[in-house]
DNA sequence: GACCAATAGTAGGAAGTCCTACTATCTTGT
DNA sequence: ACAAGATAGTAGGACTTCCTACTATTGGTC
């Protein structure tokens, strides 16, 4: 769900609007589910539908929470396009490439979760589906028993090459037709929230 | 997964960083999961990765989509915490919430799918769940036998009411510490990318 | 040196998302 | 009028994420 768009233009005609499409289709090959492209801005609406609530102080809110979502939505179907090809997803090739960074090509599952700030178990997911493909290696920890490590195997390496080559070239290059100058405020504006999450220093 | 951080700095120490705990403590109750604060900032360090590579076209766009995914993470967590001990999730809340602002309290699952921009099987399960919960009805259309109605009932008007102004005042005022101005900039960057991609005219 | 708390990882489960069919029903064009 | 194609919704499956335990270790403290 992305989008708390409001419901009283229900009536109104949905035009085609052919240009967004190409748009699009200029940038990613084919959108996973084409959604035939609203005559107005949902998120817009929502914002309207709040002040006309009186919930003025929660309307930027809203709108940055909502679009969020529908933002992860569209980038992610971008990736897993590129990356459905070469029986990857996004998560598994996050651990791949952080891997591939390593000098030693091993790091413990806490530390890869660590990086990619995601809960332990979605590691020792994406581990698990790594190396049942051949990508990764599970090893013993040398010092500490509790601890496993993953280590990017020659395969790996290869795939994380090509996927990220892929990436580079076909979303990370412009996503959804955002120019550079664009991406870096939407980097800028992200960091603001992430460093008040709590993520980094 | 979301940062694309790099392994490099694996042996330095880090740090506790209360600062930033804080900051976060003050906005949403108990973060889902804490991650203990990076002491860099994983996504400027993967930028770093991209360009010693060489990747220099591809740096702002891969900053951006990584950046999009941890943000995503972030702001969902804060709003699972307001919601859940509701019984809700954000994808029912919004159901809920976009119902609630029709003139009838009703709309057919293709359009609730259209207007929050999901694929038609997500509707399809949030309103199954909302139902099993009374917080929604499902009616024949009258018109259209193919079309299935979701109409929300006085239950589901309680809770919508009582979730919004929850996260009204625990969300949506400030997420993650943004003020009004980053969050309009951030709608504004977001904005063109979901235009980009072809989700509205 | 023993104990107790913190840390590493896994198991099982709930939810969400999407995809690929597949059925039923409209709508349109000849 | 009727066949062909579009649209509405569902079933089943894959995948991700998180959560709540729970089991091993490790390490600090008395």
């Amino acid at each position: 769900m992305t989008a708390l768009a409001a419901a009283s233009l229900a009536g109104s005609a949905v035009a085609e609007t052919p240009a967004a499409q190409t748009t699009a289709a200029a940038k990613s090959a084919v959108p996973l589910t084409e959604t035939p492209a609203l005559p107005f801005d949902p998120v817009a609406e929502a914002a309207r539908q709040w002040r006309a609530r009186g919930w003025i102080e929660a309307v930027d809110g809203m709108a940055a929470v909502t679009s969020l979502m529908r933002a992860h939505q569209i980038v992610l179907s971008a990736v897993d396009v590129v990356l459905r090809p070469m029986g990857l997803t996004f998560a598994r090739f996050e651990v791949l490439t952080l891997l591939s960074f390593t000098r030693t090509g091993a790091l413990p599952l806490s530390k890869l979760g660590a990086r990619l700030q995601v809960h332990p178990t979605s590691v020792t997911n994406a581990v698990d589906r790594l190396a049942a493909d051949g990508l990764v290696r599970r090893e013993r920890h040398p010092s500490d028993r509790r601890a496993v490590l993953a280590r990017i195997t020659g395969e790996g390496r290869v795939l994380a090459a090509r996927a990220t080559q892929a990436l580079n070239a076909e979303v990370f290059s412009g996503p959804a037709g955002l120019d550079s100058a664009q991406c870096r405020e939407l980097v800028a504006a992200i960091a603001a929230l992430r460093r008040g999450a709590g993520d980094f220093s």
